[in-house]
RNA sequence: GGGUUGGUAGCUCAAUGGUAGAGCAGUGCCCUUUUAAGGCAUUGGUUGAGGGUUCGAGUCCCUCCCAACCCA
């Protein structure tokens, strides 16, 4: 024992459990369960709480408390936990063997009936005990949890059983994204999937994942973004769909960047921009109503002090894109590019990236609006340079007919009514590729040409609203299993 | 890619350059309504990896790995 390790002598001593159990006729990984395949989910089994009444269960032990004869157990799920007691004399003698070598961290099969205890606490009195799988490794200390961020994300099922924080996050996350469906569904739009894996990677300016088909002898890209395919759907006369799923995007990994992120896209034919910022509007409110949160939301530290609260209460800002801009720094527009550069070392920001002069104003954009915009407001009137694919403003075609949806200081969601000019699209494209025409996706600008109806489109990404909506602090904290480097 | 901080027992955390510690978990015993149960006893260490300085390194120096935060 001298040269083995701790962690080693906690494996030794559950598997000398599961021998004995093995030894007394049991098979802790064998088919034994089937009895408990319809007792539900542990908060389903709370909520269906009535004194006397016969109840199975089963779980994961996550805390154990032997009183003597008397002793009380926790069976878990990602749901909820409640507690068991059995007294060992009430018990036939097998059971009561194996109970002694139960360990937290085991499925516990449990068959009694709903009772109160003493002290109050709504419990099952265990007339028969099962186990249903052994676990041969110690589970994260049950008061602190895992607070350590590595293992947090490299073994999620620890923090996702450790830490009750974690398990509100993702449950509320499987939420948004059901009612997201619900919602467009309700709304008449149609959920389809288009390829992840694309011969011209297009609909968005990222840096693309390359891979290779054998068989075709061809290099394919995972997709930065879905839009082209979308689009070819308002041309076949799907008037509203959209997609939920993943995209691709070959770049840094940051607090706010996972190289696969999940993203909707949405196209309404016949709508536009304005049409788009009304239905995300109603959209975000009704997912933080069904999270439980909102209109306030507050973002807290690790101290669990308020440092930040955005208020979603409709209706929502609508400001033009140079509004903003001038309010933040007055007579910028009267500036020539030479002046707006000296004003900008003046305003200690880094323009040193910045070539045109729209760089150089989205700069002081980002830096002195966008993060100054707590609560939710759609930037419109943005300019045409910043957004390609967009159609240009009818009444000042210097800007272009998008909303960026601003919340927390960052992009949520751009909405666009969509370019559908075949050659105007065809020249903003070729535009785009540089002049590699390899980069050009001829069916889609065919598509256009057969007509594509005018059409409003939105994107969000989810993980950033899900990190919006929930107060997490980080997108590794709203993805189950976020990319981390192998170790 | 650059800067800062961190990595010590299964988990949560201590430890002026001077014998590596505590709580929980574990192990043994006691206890018939506990719930961070309690009491008594007890086990447990490649201090992220590798070099160096030193009589002596968890601690100081160098290289590397991983992570968090900030910046690009």
């Amino acid at each position: 024992m001298e040269n083995t390790t701790p962690l080693h002598e906690l494996i030794a001593f559950r598997r000398q459990k599961l021998q004995s159990l093995r030894a007394q006729g049991l098979d802790p990984f064998g088919d034994n369960a089937a009895a408990f395949a319809t007792s539900g989910s542990i908060e389903k089994i709370v909520d269906a709480f009535s004194e006397g009444a016969p109840i199975k269960a089963a779980g994961r032990i996550t805390a154990y408390r032997d009183m003597g004869k008397s002793r009380f157990l926790d069976i878990s799920d990602i749901s909820g936990r409640i507690q068991v007691y059995f007294n060992t004399k009430e018990l036939d003698e097998a059971t009561n063997a194996m109970a002694a070598q139960l360990d937290i961290g085991d499925f516990l099969g449990v068959e009694g009936a709903y009772f109160t205890t003493k002290s109050g606490e709504k419990s099952i009195r265990a007339s028969k005990l099962v186990i249903l799988s052994k676990s041969l490794r110690p589970l994260p200390d049950k008061w602190h949890g895992v607070q350590d961020a590595e293992i947090c994300y490299r073994q999620r099922y620890l923090d996702l059983i450790a830490n009750h924080a974690s398990r509100t996050i993702f449950k509320q996350r499987i939420v948004i994204v059901r009612e997201i469906r619900r919602f467009l569904e309700e709304r008449g739009f149609l959920e389809v999937e288009t390829p992840m894996m694309q011969a011209i990677p297009g609909g968005a300016a990222a840096e693309p994942f390359k891979t290779h088909h054998n068989a075709l002898g061809m290099d394919l890209f995972l997709r930065i973004a879905p839009e082209l395919y979308l689009k070819r759907l308002l041309v076949a006369g799907f008037p509203r769909v959209f997609e939920l799923n993943r995209n691709f995007r070959n770049e840094g990994v940051s607090r706010r960047h996972n190289p696969e992120f999940t993203m909707l896209e949405a196209y309404w034919a016949f709508a536009n921009f304005e049409t788009m910022s009304e239905l995300v509007e109603e959209m975000i409110c009704s997912l933080a109503q069904h999270i439980g949160v909102g209109p306030l939301i507050e973002h807290r530290d690790d101290a669990g002090n308020v440092t930040r609260t955005i208020n979603l209460e409709r209706p929502w800002r609508r400001a033009a894109y140079r509004d903003l801009v001038e309010a933040a720094v007055p007579g910028w527009f009267q500036l020539d590019l030479e002046a707006k550069r000296k004003k900008c070392t003046e305003l200690k920001l880094d323009i040193s990236h910045c070539e045109a002069e729209f760089e150089v104003t989205q700069h002081v954009f980002e830096k002195l609006v966008e993060e100054k915009l707590i609560d939710p407001c759609f930037v419109t009137h943005v300019p045409k340079e910043l957004v390609p694919l967009a159609k240009l403003n009818g009444k000042d075609p210097s800007s272009v007919d998008v909303y960026e949806l601003i919340i927390n200081g960052q992009e949520i969601s751009p909405g666009y009514s969509e370019l559908n000019d075949p050659d105007l699209q065809r020249e903003r494209l070729e535009h785009q590729a540089g002049g590699e025409k390899q980069c050009l996706d001829e069916d889609f600008l065919g598509a256009l040409e057969y007509g594509m109806p005018p059409a409003g489109g939105i994107g969000i990404g989810i993980d950033r609203l899900v990190m919006m909506l929930t107060g997490a602090a980080s997108i590794r904290d709203v993805i189950l299993f976020p990319h981390l480097k192998v170790k």
